[in-house]
RNA sequence: CGGGGUGUAGCUCAGCUUGGUAGAGCGCUUCGUUCGGGACGAAGAGGCCGCAGGUUCAAAUCCUGUCACCCCGACCA
């Protein structure tokens, strides 16, 4: 049956509600997909549903294909669990967390790596039980610090979740070895985001708090995505947290510009503070770069690490602890400021005299040149101070590495093939994890090998933002698709909520005929679904027809008048303009066939 | 959590500075004329001015508190 206008609830805007900003955001509420009910939650109404569920459709079959079953795990988790593993503290205030009416703590799932290995613990005994890759949609909670940009960062998303068991970690086809799921659900990936008409690009990622230690990400590049990507000619492409990048010159040697110089800084704590206090006190000029940014961290054994980059970088927590070799973690202040680190004013001269203290400097800022830097003393800087001459002189041993996050017009290393990185912004809709022993061990999962022998237990987890596609493909800006234009939304067809939208001019008579035949023939013949417009001209002239179509971006528009069938004839107009602007005009009898012919050449 | 901002009709917003019975456009209802790219005219309906206190003869407007929402920031010291 096709849908009737009149029967569904289609609640388009003419005007966006002001809290929308981003093109997704307020064509998701224009064209009546979505409305929020509260900070980053959103009811999905008819329209949005349809394409949801098409998501969903095309997930649910891919995965069937990878060979991973589906399975539906509760929200609701108990605390302990998250305890085991450790999370409670790495999600922090990220987790939403409940307690029942005895008193019991319970965590709304942000994710079930937990339960999908206590449940998948207790059903494998055997490494003949595996490999085994299960999966679910389901909502996820969790407490963003800030929701925003409508379905892109809301606090309650439908996500799938798939995780993989396995006991070996590489091997070919055949071998049911982590890496052969893992490439797998990749090429799986591909396909899904493929067949879901969304642009996308696949970058190397940073595990982040699931944990593990390759990972790959599925960008939708777009201006208002949330990551920054950064790419070489060459075909690297690497989230900012992961990126590397190609030698960097340094020089420690380079000569001071002036005698050290302590400047009163009142209340400047922070690189910019200190900035805008020099250019309105002091009226001198000093940009960020022309800063040494300090960081303490703790190391293994008691140590201190002291990380300097130049102002205007960030340091990369993950390459610091690779280059220094252990773990760290950022200080707690107060316990920082008792060991004699004037917190907000630390310079790397801060390790004179301080035998547990290690220093990692940054290729861009060991170099000469003039540098300010905090004096080691609250509410002072240092302005001149120079590497040979106050730091390693006076006895410091420094390390040069790098340990910042790559930026734009960085070398890119030369074995991704060289060159210089650029960046762009995207929003990701999907990572791929090698998880390894994590949970397993954390749950105690084994299972027994050839030799009887206990044996641990290898994960991988793939996760998909199926929400955020819908955002994603609304979104999306390249030369082959763009999701939306200045009349609304152009949906790739297989995740339109319709295929086709038969809009008669007046839904009476002969025409109301030819319009229920097309729509019925559409559906039967052809699996289309068809959105009939049956409003009468009262409700909805023509001209407000003709805008919602464009606006809830059905792909093809076919319009049936008694004009064009006094000459047994219709209109068809493709969305996305490929068929013209003005679309053409056909006989009936040829409009099922051209239809369909249209709708092929439509991403 | 810090900073900034906004809560007035279904939607977009004005009114607040300088207190004096609540406004516009769109949408909605009825009637008429229209009817192929958001029609026109006429007549209507619709608001506890987020909530709670306070000041005042009088509060959407001033004060205090509170809640919600939005933006910016962020273990970067």
């Amino acid at each position: 049956m096709p849908t009737y206008w009149t029967q569904t609830v289609i609640p388009t805007l003419r005007q966006a509600p002001g809290d929308a900003e981003v093109p997704s955001h307020q064509l998701m509420l224009r064209a009546g997909l979505v409305r929020k009910l509260g900070s980053g939650s959103y009811s999905y109404l008819p329209l949005g549903l349809r394409s949801l569920n098409k998501v969903i459709a095309i997930i649910r079959d891919e995965m069937a294909n990878a060979g991973a079953a589906e399975i539906f795990m509760p929200t609701l988790q108990p605390i302990d669990l998250w305890e085991q593993t450790k999370r409670r503290e790495a999600y922090g205030d990220n987790l939403f967390v409940v307690t029942d009416r005895h008193g019991r703590v319970q965590a709304l799932g942000p994710t079930h790596e937990e339960v999908v290995t206590d449940l998948i613990g207790a059903c494998i005994s055997s490494y003949k039980d595996l490999p085994k890759t299960v999966y679910q949609i389901q909502t996820k909670f969790r407490d963003e610090f800030r929701p925003r940009f409508g379905v892109l960062r809301s606090r309650e998303f439908l996500m799938k979740d798939a995780y993989s068991f396995h006991t070996s970690l590489e091997g070919g086809a055949g071998s049911g070895s982590l890496d052969e799921t893992y490439d797998k659900q990749y090429a799986a990936y591909q396909r899904i985001f493929e067949r879901c008409g969304v642009p996308f690009m696949i970058v190397e990622a940073e595990a982040g708090p699931i944990g593990g230690n390759a990972s790959h990400e599925f960008m939708v590049p777009s201006p208002t995505g949330e990551d920054t990507i950064l790419t070489n000619d060459a075909g690297y492409s690497a989230n900012v947290e992961k990126c590397e990048t190609g030698p960097r010159d340094s020089d420690l040697t380079g000569d001071a510009t002036g005698e050290l110089e302590a400047v009163n800084t009142p209340g400047c704590a922070g690189i910019e503070d200190v900035c805008v206090f020099f250019k309105k006190q002091l009226k001198t000029k000093l940009a960020t770069k022309n800063m040494l940014k300090t960081l303490v961290f703790s190391g293994a054994n008691q140590r201190r690490v002291v990380a300097v980059v130049r102002g205007d970088h960030e340091v990369n927590e993950a390459k610091l602890r690779a280059t220094v070799g252990c773990d760290i973690a950022m200080g707690d202040q107060d316990e920082m400021r008792n060991a004699g680190f004037a917190i907000g004013y630390v310079g790397p001269h801060v390790a004179i005299g301080k035998d547990d203290v290690d220093v990692y400097v940054d290729p861009d800022a060991a170099q000469g040149g003039f540098w300010v830097t905090g004096a080691n003393e609250t509410d002072h800087h240092h302005k001149h101070f120079n590497w040979q001459r106050d730091l390693i002189d006076q006895g410091v041993n420094v390390t040069v590495a790098d340990i910042r996050n790559a930026v734009e017009g960085d070398p890119a290393p030369a074995e991704r093939g060289g060159g210089t990185l650029q960046a762009t912004k995207g929003i990701e809709v999907g990572h791929v994890f090698k998880l390894g022993c994590k949970y397993t061990e954390a749950l105690g999962v084994t299972v027994s090998d050839e030799n009887n022998q206990r044996v641990p237990v290898i994960m991988g987890c793939y996760g998909i933002g199926v929400n955020r596609i819908l955002a994603a493909a609304i979104e999306a800006k390249t030369e082959t698709r763009t999701g939306h234009d200045d009349n609304g939304i152009i949906w790739p067809a297989a995740i339109a909520p319709f295929t086709v939208v038969i809009t008669p001019i007046a839904y009476e008579g002969q025409v109301k005929q030819v319009v229920d035949d097309l729509a019925s023939t559409l559906e039967t013949e052809h699996g289309m679904d068809v959105l009939v417009d049956d409003r009468s001209a009262e409700i909805a002239r023509p001209g407000v027809k003709f805008k919602d179509a464009d606006l809830i971006g059905i792909p093809i528009r076919i319009t049936v008048g008694e004009k064009g069938l006094a000459n047994g004839e219709v209109e068809i107009k493709a969305r996305d303009g490929s068929n013209g602007a003005k679309g053409e005009t056909i006989t009936v009898d040829q409009c099922v066939a051209h239809c369909v012919a249209l709708l092929q050449n439509i991403a």
